[in-house]
DNA sequence: ACCAATCGTTATGAGAACCAACGATTATGA
DNA sequence: TCATAATCGTTGGTTCTCATAACGATTGGT
């Protein structure tokens, strides 16, 4: 310890003066903190299961929006069209999606959920819960409540199901 | 279409029964989702900056919890130690970092932000400002501060600066 | 002095992402 | 009608990220 730079923080007090960055963390860098916590406890959570997180967004979006297209579906879950076809491949295989011509547009399949897929999707909700409830959980009842609303009207706007939520954005 | 299985919403029409999964997606979804929006964006924006998002979060940690060492601000960003080295190597390239021994314990580096690094993070908070608020158009003033708590929150819960906040999650 | 644990590092492998190009199908225009 | 362009799903290949395991260096405990 012979030569201990200073104490005086030479950098290192943020707490005295802010140049110009903000202090409080943006929503990116928090989004980029909770996605990978999220990531890490639903995916444990879904290993139980046999699925990944692609999988099982994949599956509850299917639920939710109904039979849509492999390309509306990597718009709406932001999953490039050439990484969804392992996955619907596999989603397939174990027969939870069936996928199926669109009669008035024989170049698109028509994504569906079969009943064994609903199944797996409930089984999938309910490992992720805990998870979930870990994640949530220094917020009351009412804040998670308010979160879920704020982050559902967030994803329907950054892109609709049937929107056209194509890459030029806004921009 | 000779054998159609059959008609009766093999389990196309989900606004009829609920058998046991949830409507409305979970946080776990939302989170998958927004997080891939918020990557894109985000992204996006940071290389005009020429910084990605894993860089940017360490800026932003560093300004905030101050000198920590490498597994600390791993474990706050979910960032792999092994991964670590070579983020820090860059931006300790480029002068936005730097490292120093802690001469408490001279196994761990502190690192510390540099004036460049600050100056770099301003203008990464600059160009990161309207992707943030693309994505939190929806909202309105006070939803996206209310929105901001929840988030400090559940980021500081999920692993606090000098919390132990290890693998074993509870379980 | 020994042993176990921790911090940073390296090498390596598996997985996911993006990009370009291709058949199949549909839409548009002469 | 025919030709051209555009769209959907698919494939192959390249790159990037992430995770695992092992290794020196250092520290703490006995």
């Amino acid at each position: 310890m012979a030569s201990r730079p200073q104490q005086s923080s030479p950098s290192g007090s943020p707490s005295r003066q802010a140049p110009a960055a903000a202090r409080q963390p943006s929503c990116g860098v928090l989004f980029f903190r909770l996605s990978r916590a999220s990531t890490e406890g639903l995916g444990g959570a879904l290993s139980e299961v046999g699925l990944r997180a692609p999988e099982y967004a994949i599956l509850h979006q299917l639920y939710e929006a109904g039979p849509i297209s492999q390309q509306a579906l990597g718009r709406a879950l932001r999953i490039h069209a050439s990484n969804l076809v392992a996955l619907i491949d596999e989603l397939e295989a174990d027969g939870s999606v069936i996928r199926r011509r669109d009669p008035e547009d024989r170049r698109r399949y028509l994504l569906e959920l079969t009943d064994d897929g609903l199944r797996r999707l409930a089984k999938a909700q309910t490992a992720a819960k805990s998870a979930e409830a870990e994640m949530l959980a220094p917020l009351t009842a009412a804040e998670q409540e308010r979160l879920r609303s704020y982050l559902t009207k967030m994803a329907g706007h950054s892109c609709a199901p049937g929107d056209r939520c194509g890459k030029p954005p806004t921009r």
